[in-house]
RNA sequence: GUGGGCGUGGCCUAGCGGUUAAGGCGCCAGGUUGUGGCCCUGGAGAUCGAGGGUUCAAAUCCCUCCGUCCACCCCA
């Protein structure tokens, strides 16, 4: 469309494909799981970090691995007027790994303990619970290999979802192998899956090539035989991914947490090794995962830092915010106003704002109804908003000076010097 | 990227070829010449997602696009 065009018919715009407005009336949900979040990581002693939205494109396109949905066909790429070639974030790890190098973080105590709260986009095609633009929490552990870790960060996430209210999950947890094995175990399963190719579905084909992983967990039918007569990826792990496994498991059972053991469970990110876990909504739906997470002890190295292990998870807002209204859970609610001021007649606004301000300067919620409407309707708006209190300032207000302070509950009125309203109305 | 459902005032919905597109919620006003939550009355607010086509006539039928929802892929 033309300049011109728009000039004569200006367009209206909605909100991009698979991004979504965060309205009043949803902020609670957005406001409970943002403060649970941080209180949880903070009393585990995570820091917080925030990166920039967008990275060098590397940043994501060297770590993610090649053959990955996210580097083939979700990134959003793009250059800037300098000629860079940057990237906004898809995924919250790559981004803090390149943090923690470039400020020297491997020189403090170790672990380090991060976490963030931020947004991510990815080029998806929209659905229920999916989003182009979206938002996770994410927690990072650098620096240290010990499977108490693992343990620890399951934990974290464990802690806020119960902190959350959330109950109705299932943790699925996971090995899958380290550079030492896991080479092995691929080269067995495709060298088992290559005369099955014909048999198998087209996604399978695909998969064979780019994640053969992810063969083991295809749900069609005529791929059910392939996938049962498969060599097991634990019978290929080494020694010290065994040993690994058991402690982290050792830990979540000095933790009481239970899970089960998904021999399928693959992430989609290469830099993954060892451990991997998904928390799961017992109902049911497609994109279910509420957090999943890993270990990743290669990725430093793929960023040019030193061989430095991690492990962390990522989990997503809006999925939280789905499957608490699917549950009713209460949020704690928008604080009430102490204080709704009924401008009866317009010349009495500087009143008006100088009651708000006082009663403001208390710590207290006021708020300043619309003039030129009716006290009727100003009466049903402090209603609305739930005041206690109602200042009406009308003509009578302004001659004698004090407010009518009128108490909601009860329905009683007296006339009050603006000075004392405050300690008057202070729940 | 693939397949399917749906797009009617701010929100929810009726109408599915034929004169001014109907109702509910919400909003505003009045009933109470300055008094809320219930009730009554009235009002404002829709080029029926956009563009094109068929027809004497399209919200209604057809095509394309856009958006949305569901599923696949994948993922938080």
């Amino acid at each position: 469309m033309t300049d011109s065009e728009s000039a004569q018919k200006p367009q209206k715009f909605a909100a991009p494909r698979g991004t979504a407005d965060v309205l009043p009336d949803d902020w609670p949900y957005w406001r409970f799981v943002r403060d649970t979040a941080e209180r949880v990581c903070e009393a585990f002693g995570y820091r917080r970090i925030d990166t920039p939205v967008f990275e060098h494109a590397g940043v994501f396109l060297r770590t993610s691995g090649a053959g990955t949905d996210i580097v083939e066909k979700e990134v959003y790429l793009f250059e800037d007027r300098g000629g860079d070639r940057l990237a906004l974030r898809p995924e919250g790890t790559a981004n803090v790994m390149r943090a923690y190098i470039e400020h020297g973080m491997s020189s403090l105590p170790q672990p380090t303990r991060l976490y963030y709260i931020a947004q991510n986009f990815r080029y998806d095609r929209p659905q229920a619970g999916r989003y182009r633009q979206h938002t996770q929490l994410g927690v990072e552990a650098v620096g240290d290999a010990d499977a108490l870790l693992d343990a620890e960060v399951i934990d974290i996430l464990r802690t806020f979802f119960m902190e959350l209210g959330l109950r109705d999950y299932t943790i699925k947890l996971n090995t899958i192998g380290d550079p030492a094995c896991r080479p092995a175990y691929i080269e067995a399963l495709r060298s088992y899956y290559r005369p099955l190719l014909p048999q198998v579905c087209e996604d399978c084909r695909g998969r064979f090539e780019k994640n053969p992983l992810r063969l083991l967990d295809c749900k069609e039918e005529r791929c059910q035989p392939a996938i049962a007569g498969a060599p097991r990826l634990h019978d290929y792990l080494c020694q010290d991914c065994r040993d690994h496994f058991q402690r982290l498991r050792d830990c979540l059972a000095a933790l009481d947490i239970s899970y089960v053991i998904d021999e399928h469970l693959v992430r989609g990110l290469d830099y993954y090794t060892r451990t991997v876990f998904e928390f799961h909504p017992a109902v049911e739906g497609a994109q279910s995962s509420m957090g999943s997470g890993g270990r990743y002890d290669g990725l430093v190295e793929l960023l040019g830092g030193p061989p430095t292990p991690g492990v962390g998870f990522g989990s997503g807002f809006e999925r939280l915010i789905l499957n608490l209204k699917r549950q009713e859970a209460a949020v704690p609610a928008d604080p009430d106003p102490a204080l709704f001021i009924a401008l009866v007649a317009a010349e009495a606004a500087p009143l008006a704002l100088r009651l708000a301000d006082r009663v403001r300067s208390e710590g207290l919620q006021a708020v300043v109804g619309s003039p030129g409407r009716s006290l009727k309707t100003l009466l049903r708006h402090a209603d609305q908003k739930r005041a206690s209190y109602v200042a009406i300032i009308g003509r009578k207000e302004l001659e004698s000076g004090e407010v009518t302070l009128r108490a909601m509950l009860d329905h009683t009125e007296r006339s009050v010097a603006v000075e004392d309203v405050a300690d008057i109305v202070r729940p």
